[in-house]
DNA sequence: CCGCAAGATGAACGGCGCTAACTTAGCGGC
DNA sequence: GCCGCTAAGTTAGCGCCGTTCATCTTGCGG
């Protein structure tokens, strides 16, 4: 009922509002925590504008939410550095920027929804691209300090999409299936992560395809408790 | 315009038409690839009924998606156990799984999608344990055949759960971020499979939380090559 | 103080999920 | 053979959605 009387913007400040716009669809995301109600009508409501006004600087509600997507993945981007900062050595990096990443998407689960499990179209291919290509690459970097020191041999890339998969999966699960009888999240969150950095780590070394007879394996495995 | 002359059905049979409708939904998602196209006025259209019809059946739309994820989930522990049923030992099978679980959903991305990426309303709890325990519970059985002859020690459902996480995580990764410039799809499909059967294997070897020092940790996974 | 373009809007269109009130038709009983 | 009951199905409409077009308002350079 009160809506702060929103004053036009002037002559060469169009643009202030589509910051506004943005940052309405962002707290009205993280308030319901529901992709539906981040209608145009509920956002241009919030901001106290007609509904117009929002394709005035979005083409479209894709475009408004591809906006929310990018930052996002800045925010993720800025996260995953912060995590890694202080780590004893690049493996231990890896591990925290893969547990910052599902604990990221975890606090921020329509935000993550929104990101990685809708449905874009193929116009946005240029938005996923750029909006992936900052945190993945840093993910790269991260591997690639680790192959330095011996860790990992085969292209960092593969390894990177490997790490990848594996947080995406754990943190998708527990987004998408809240219902499920999950065991201690935090826990099943890092064992995830370290199968994931050893797994890859132990494959590499596995002779063939991977499909030796299964005893050979075992013991070769066991040969690492020693 | 030439749509098949429906007619009603006789008086103990009206259960007929909640198969017809569930029917046109799956095809529909199927031929247009896209969860927006099945509506309830097109899911009628196609059945050759009125709109209100299909309420007859289907308390709202979304117990229309549940009864298609059933059908999915259904589907998909078929091919689960068809898949490990001539591999050469419970490792393999492992193997053989992981790997049809995600061709699975790349076949049927929008299926997939909507049993696995959206967002499912409280009322929906149910349907999802019971829709993810037969073939969660498949899993969980064979991780035990591999625990029984060496390969795993921990909780079997813990183990499962991480294998879930990778297989989901590769197949999610795949189906909603299609532009983003992923190598050999089957290679990387593979190689996820058995960072997760391997990873943790291993982790449940190394000593301590995982954290230990990097060189020691090399040299552990270095013995592996032998 | 005038004119114009940038900024913002009111009204409407077609499609959506869903519902209340109504009609049609099969079938057992007389 | 007709009656009445009720299962099966429809018509009309509500409020929401994303989107567009013609229109109005207003800051500001001349």
């Amino acid at each position: 009922m009160s809506e702060p009387v929103r004053r036009r913007a002037a002559r060469g400040r169009g643009v202030e509002l589509r910051g506004q716009v943005l940052a309405a669809a962002m707290d009205l995301l993280a308030e319901t925590g529901d992709e539906q109600a981040v209608s145009v009508r509920a956002v241009a409501l919030r901001v106290g504008v007609s509904v117009p006004s929002i394709y005035l600087h979005f083409a479209d509600k894709q475009a408004l939410l591809d906006a929310v997507c990018e930052q996002v993945f800045e925010a993720l981007h800025v996260r995953l550095r912060a995590a890694s900062e202080g780590a004893a050595d690049p493996f231990a990096a890896l591990r925290a920027q893969g547990n910052a990443y599902v604990h990221f998407a975890l606090e921020n689960p329509e935000h993550y929804r929104i990101v990685m499990m809708l449905r874009h179209p193929p116009t946005a291919e240029a938005a996923d691209r750029a909006i992936a290509g900052g945190a993945f690459d840093y993910l790269v970097e991260s591997v690639r300090r680790c192959a330095a020191l011996g860790v990992y041999t085969s292209d960092p890339v593969e390894v990177a999409l490997g790490l990848w998969a594996a947080a995406h999966g754990v943190a998708a699960l527990l987004i998408a299936k809240p219902y499920f009888p999950w065991p201690d999240v935090d826990g099943f969150v890092d064992r995830t992560i370290c199968m994931a950095g050893l797994g890859l780590a132990a494959a590499e070394r596995v002779p063939g395809d991977g499909s030796l007879p299964l005893p050979e394996l075992v013991a070769a495995l066991d040969s690492l408790t020693r």
